[in-house]
RNA sequence: GGCCCGUUCGUCUAGGGGUUAGGACGCAAGAUUUUCAUUCUUGUAACACGGGUUCGAUUCCCGUACGGGCUACCA
């Protein structure tokens, strides 16, 4: 079998939406099962759009998946260059031979004109109907066109469509789609400023850069046709590609496809990577800074439309390489579910390498003014990744790991706190403090003699203790998390805190 | 409007002419943990509709409805 060549083809309008990640994450874990290639492709052959800084935000965010192209702009291969503005001439020279072979031709209209002739009739579609009518090549005299030309007027080059053809795609996934040419309309192959339009280009360099499959988005269906035609056109009918076009991603509540605006309405991220946008209405969140773990964020995209036909629910990259097929994509659109990607996250968290989780939570902690050491900060994570659905749980639902509570849950005070105990409670409190050996387990027998001692219950004693030292009820087991803390701070939380119990319970 | 694609629990999905229609997320209940979370158990809930074909359709075919995509000198 040929060498499997697959390409991700962005284009660098802004930040990459999250189903731009799965594309590219379908098209690594095809060329990767059959030891291809996966290639990065800009695709920025439009000016008007173009934003500085979305290409390395592109590649970026496919570093941070783990999803590195083996060739592209910055990563090499003998097939570049990989973007497609700097390939111009390539694509002047295939139009101008398209129409020297009759397949395509230059046209005159205005922007102006075509804007009016919609208006007009707001079917109009420039096409085998009403060609002969329009101004180009086809219709114009020679002596004209030449002129027209010389003089640099501006133009565009158009696919010539034939007529009364049916014009049929082999889909991997939705198999034989079929296309009546007549309702295909001559679409602009090269623009007034000389750059292609998608069309042009992705057939061009698809082609010379010996593409084998192409995995790309539902939107693209439709104008596979014009695709196939351009091949044929072209002399590289048998060189075309295969073609899978992938289901959409759709909105959580199932109007239309998921936009860069759902993020804000929902209250998700919906890319890959924090994007800072000229205005706030163009920033966006990532999944990175939401707190995800790229391997949680790659496993719940790739079972976004793909499944493996078994049980099994989580996958390591590596894992998904062996398993990925095109044949068991999905037809069918694709809900958002956030809560599910956080479970996978959830599950991810719990089951991460210790060291790989250190670095992940190290700069959290830090960015909210603490160093601990790496002793303590194991400790910490090993104590709350059970409790963490994101990165930034550890410091929400932790944060007392590193600084006294802020408040105390003033309802569990009024249950469980007695005034008249506090004398009590300092006596335990002096008890801890004098401990040799400040261990989970060792406080844990002291606080049990104590409690027999007194004839108290737990429920009397260990609320009170978590309450003092974190100031909620919610986290990891209390000895342990003394231990953590050691004797000292324990001992300065829990004195200050018996004191404030008693404000509080007597106002 | 035209063309194209799709439709199994709320969501992601398995399945496929005869099944108690399976799993996961979510939700609910219980067990464990004297907290929370984890974990485990149980429960909840689906084949869009109408015609065919067939002994039998959720499964195949055709319609309808609904949803989506495309319909730019954007990708």
């Amino acid at each position: 079998m040929e060498k499997l060549r697959l390409r991700f083809a962005p284009s660098p309008t802004g930040a990459l939406h999250i189903g731009g990640v799965r594309t590219a994450l379908y098209n690594y874990l095809l060329a990767k099962k059959h030891g291809g290639t996966f290639i990065l492709r800009i695709e920025d052959t439009d000016q008007a759009r173009f934003v500085p800084g979305a290409e390395d935000y592109i590649k970026e965010a496919l570093e941070w998946f783990g999803l590195v192209p083996d060739e592209g702009p910055g990563y090499g291969g003998d097939h570049g260059p990989y973007r497609q503005s700097e390939r111009k001439e390539l694509y002047q020279k295939y139009t101008t031979q398209l129409v020297e072979a009759g397949r395509a031709y230059y046209a005159f209209d205005t922007p102006e004109e075509l804007a009016a002739q919609r208006e007009q009739d707001p079917n109009f579609k420039y096409d085998a109907s009403v060609r002969m009518r329009l101004k180009n090549s086809l219709t114009l005299p020679q002596e004209e066109v030449a002129h027209a030309l010389a003089e640099g007027k501006d133009y565009v080059i158009r696919l010539k469509v034939p007529e009364n053809e049916t014009v049929s795609v082999q889909d991997k996934v939705r198999g034989q789609v079929s296309f009546d040419s007549n309702e295909l309309d001559d679409k602009v192959l090269l623009k007034a400023d000389g750059m292609p339009t998608y069309h042009m280009a992705n057939v061009v360099d698809d082609y010379l850069m010996e593409i084998t499959h192409v995995i790309r988005g539902e939107e693209w269906l439709s104008s596979t046709a014009h695709h196939v035609l351009l091949y044929r056109a072209l002399g590289w009918e048998s060189r075309m590609p295969e073609f899978a076009h992938l289901p959409l991603i759709l909105r959580p509540d199932g109007k239309g496809k998921l936009s860069k605006r759902d993020g804000a309405r929902f209250g998700f991220p919906v890319f890959p990577l924090s994007w800072n946008g000229q205005t706030e209405e163009d920033s966006f969140t990532g999944f990175r800074e939401y707190g995800f773990l790229p391997e949680a964020a790659i496993n719940f995209l790739a079972l976004l439309g793909w499944n493996p036909g078994t049980e099994q629910e989580v996958f390591s990259l590596e894992e998904l390489v062996d398993t990925f097929s095109v044949e068991r994509i999905n037809k069918s659109g694709t809900r958002f579910d956030i809560d599910k990607a956080k479970w996978f996250n959830q599950q991810y968290i719990i089951k991460a390498d210790a060291g790989y989780l250190l670095e992940k939570v190290r700069p959290i902690i830090k960015a909210h003014g603490y160093e601990p050491g790496d002793a303590f900060l194991r400790g910490f994570i090993e104590l709350m990744r059970e409790r963490a659905i994101t990165l930034g749980d550890f410091w929400e639902n932790g944060y007392f790991f590193f600084e006294e509570p802020r408040e105390y849950d003033e309802k569990m005070i009024q249950k469980r706190w007695a005034p008249e105990r506090k004398g009590l409670f300092d006596e335990l409190a002096g008890q801890l403090h004098s401990l040799n050996g400040y261990t989970a387990e060792n406080i844990k027998a002291q606080a049990e003699a104590f409690i027999n001692e007194k004839g108290l219950k737990f429920g009397d004693v260990l609320p009170i203790l978590r309450l003092g030292v974190a100031g909620t009820m919610k986290g990891p087991a209390i000895f342990e998390m003394m231990e953590l803390l050691g004797k000292e701070e324990v001992d300065r939380r829990l004195r200050k805190a018996f004191v404030q119990f008693n404000e509080l319970s007597n106002p």
